[in-house]
DNA sequence: ATACTGTTTGTAATCGATTACTTTTCACGT
DNA sequence: ACGTGAAAAGTAATCGATTACAAACAGTAT
């Protein structure tokens, strides 16, 4: 394996030389340059990433720390980070949680002892509430989950603003009790609860609620008691893509088709959700943008790192589909 | 920031015994061990991974290649590395190669850089048929790609087996005219084909066959011709989990309902498989159990790199649904 | 020709661990 | 008390780059 001082002989030059060149630094002459270069090709020189990141106390990394990869809007949002990292010659350690404080903790001291150069991350909902940037040696970009009280550089959807539309537009095909099921351990769910809570209010309706834990069994199981009250909801909001998932099967085991029995609507655009039954409404995300954005923020803070804090918030796009079909259309 | 020399002075002895203790390694005296324990509780001493590595020589990193991301067997697969791999103290480098054979060859480039003690590939077909161990300076091991020339460690569904059994199943269903379309640019997607010609074969009946680049739109885009062509086929099988979503896309925009009209089976038992219209049969994939399987055997290779190859193959489940209710049933 | 500037180049220190090699310590048999 | 071998501990070389600093050089003004 050749060294880089392999390449100063081959070239004719000294290693420091080598490593300018290789740096892309200035005050190095064309002829120096183009020797190097050509010495680099005959010898394959690749630069040792170990002695380079001990030397330069660089690393070039950034770390996503993603709450739960099989959430497909998580998925998506790493495919972004990906693509723009490694486009700027970036590296990307992912880690997936679970949805658990615990293994978060864990990975954010692990992105310590790799020295990263940034991180992504989207907190569960106790990491976010003690959330201090000062408590991290590298600067960290929140991503899908952050409060008005967290001072942190973020890329969020307008939840409020969404979870507002879309139980608007539920109450304007002529749905009254109007049910929302949420994930309570996440600041997302919490603010699209609010949303769901306002626009009730707005029109003068009653609230009917449920938290549970992020996941489509919790989900399910919530919606099963649901569908058992009597009177019926006449329409189930879920507060997130997995959410939504449990409250199709829920309904699906209820043998209550929608919208015929009951409306549904939902968050996350995921493939399959304009292919069962009439196809559900939801609110879409951006999270391809989403993903891309974070990154910007995070290589800009990276290169700027007391430039002032700042938070994109994208705003989620509104799809009508056969799910709420109005009461009045019937 | 603490460094082993620290640690040292703390505890009153020299930094090889600290390094050593930190190891693991034998010849340390208890009284010394527990001092050094103690002096790196106090001083909150983490040590410098790029230091370590650079002189160690070794990375203690796995790095993880899928096809692409956005399919959910690769995010099964990925989770169960990322939970094996943590749990043996490695660390692990996910990349998305998207199917595109260059943005492979990019990506085991870095591995490369990166000194990784190994790699887990999900190769394209390209790369898999010029694939050769030898190339690598990393012990590689395959998964869900592998064909029988290829020498090395994988992890693979029986492919064939599956296929056949699922065309099987449609034949004892009733169903005669039965077409498959699969993703030509996996190994994956031709094996699958392979088991589907000779479940056809045997049974006496013609294949019908479309091969498609391994993507929800070619497989709309397919789906749909197949869907205009008189007399209909009375089966449409997909080789993967994408593949199968554009199908039931494509008969939704044709307005022909399974089983109805046309029978629909295939490969992958995503969540939302059970959930459009009386459900769809589906061979599913022990996911988790295949990225397991890889961890294992990536990591018994790292340990012993002159253990014989050897390829773990794991059996598909059919999972019988509404969308493959036979014939004569009706 | 000389001094002065700015650019290019080279030498050697440095990053913070691991580990080869040497020295010390200790237990034990004679 | 002493020699011996094993176990424990220490010293210093080493991994392969980057970069601080010094030296050489070229170009220009005096």
């Amino acid at each position: 394996m050749a060294q880089i001082k392999d390449v100063a002989r081959e070239a004719g030059v000294s290693v420091a030389t080598v490593s300018r060149v290789l740096a892309g630094h200035s005050g190095v002459s064309e002829t120096a340059r183009q020797r190097v270069l050509a010495a680099v090709q005959v010898l394959d020189y690749r630069p040792d990433l170990a002695a380079r990141r001990l030397r330069s106390r660089r690393t070039d990394t950034i770390g996503l720390i993603v709450s739960d990869i099989r959430n497909p809007f998580f998925t998506e949002v790493s495919r972004a980070v990906e693509d723009m990292a490694y486009r700027n010659r970036m590296r990307v350690i992912l880690c997936n949680a679970d949805e658990d404080p615990e293994k978060e903790a864990l990975y954010l001291d692990l992105m310590r002892d790799e020295n990263v150069s940034g991180v992504i991350l989207s907190p569960s909902l106790p990491t976010l509430a003690r959330f201090r940037l000062s408590d991290y040696p590298f600067p960290v970009v929140l991503v899908d989950r952050c409060d008005r009280e967290t001072h942190a550089d973020a890329v969020v959807l307008d939840n409020v603003d969404s979870a507002y539309r879309l139980t608007a537009h539920l109450i304007e095909q002529g749905y009254r009790r109007i049910a929302f099921i949420y994930g309570a351990t996440s600041a997302t769910g919490r603010q699209r609860h609010e949303g769901y809570v306002t626009a009730m209010a707005t029109h003068g309706l009653e609230t009917l609620t449920q938290a549970v834990p992020a996941t489509v069994d919790a989900a399910r199981a919530a919606a099963g008691e649901l569908a058992r009250e009597r009177p019926l909801p006449e329409a189930l909001m879920g507060s997130n893509g997995l959410i939504l998932l449990g409250l199709v099967e829920a309904l699906r085991e209820a043998q209550l088709p929608f919208p015929e029995q009951i409306a549904l609507a939902g968050f996350d655009d995921l493939p399959w959700t304009r292919l069962v039954g009439s196809g559900i409404t939801v609110i879409a995300q951006p999270t391809y943008d989403i993903g891309q954005a974070a990154t910007e923020l995070l290589l800009q803070r990276i290169a700027h790192p007391s430039q002032s804090v700042r938070r994109v918030v994208l705003r989620g796009e509104l799809r009508e589909r056969g799910s709420s079909t109005g009461r009045s259309a019937k």
